[in-house]
DNA sequence: ATGTGTCTACG
DNA sequence: CGTAGACACAT
């Protein structure tokens, strides 16, 4: 299956604009961009992603619907990570009160399988103030446009390693310390653990990734 | 912040 | 094999 639309979808907005997918339009995040002094160009061909940044990000938005109504949102990030644009591709996630449940779940998939970066906003609003941050670069030290899918020192992944049965906070630094990448944990050897976090741990460990599914439901 | 039970490392 | 300390996890 060959894109068709290969150039939209490695397009970069200008300075100060976001280009945004022709189904936001008249939605309460664009009002709040617009609000923001953000600029924004509708596009109908950005293919999977929802929003496109002048700094090279794209995003891909998961609304608390999309996580409670179910499976079709995995389909949906898997195809946006191999859509394989050159940007960094940013996941946003909403945990709100009726997708909290399910949060730890999307997590687990978004970092763990696949790899991406995940940003929990608690809904629109805070979502379009994240991007307009991000537009206008009023955060010096952005942690999305570094490397932060390899750079695992953020406190999101370390929360989410500690979720592990067995694995609290010193043997999560200690994991996250020795593995460059989600997937050299997911992957490593349960030789490998063990010379970390000792060997009950280590199977524990193995168990939880290798496990029946990756999907709990 | 504290307590309790479990694991790891070492004698 | 038994103990002391580190640790995870619940309170």
């Amino acid at each position: 299956m060959e894109s068709k639309a290969p150039v939209l979808i490695n397009a970069v907005p200008p300075y100060g604009h976001v280009i945004a997918s022709e189904k936001w339009r008249n939605t309460s995040l664009i009002q709040h961009l617009k609000g923001g002094g953000v600029k924004i160009i509708f596009e109908n061909e950005l293919g999977v992603s929802d929003f496109h940044l002048p700094n090279k990000s794209c995003i891909l938005y998961i609304s608390e619907c999309d996580i409670i109504a179910g499976n079709s949102y995995k389909r949906k990030l898997v195809r946006y990570r191999n859509a394989g644009s050159s940007f960094q591709e940013l996941v946003l996630v909403e945990n709100t009160r009726l997708s909290e449940q399910y949060f730890s779940a999307v997590q687990k998939f978004v970092l763990f399988d696949l790899g991406l970066t995940l940003l929990p906003v608690s809904g629109q609003t805070e979502a379009s103030q994240l991007i307009t941050q991000i537009v206008h670069g009023e955060s010096r030290e952005n942690p999305f446009k570094r490397r932060s899918s390899s750079r695992l020192l953020d406190p999101l992944v370390l929360a989410l390693v500690q979720q592990v049965p067995g694995v609290g906070r010193v043997k999560a630094l200690a994991l996250l310390q020795h593995f460059s990448s989600i997937h050299q944990l997911c992957n490593a050897a349960p030789a490998e653990l063990e010379s970390i976090v000792g060997q009950a741990a280590a199977q524990q460990i193995h168990s939880f990734f290798h496990k029946p599914t990756t999907a709990d439901n």
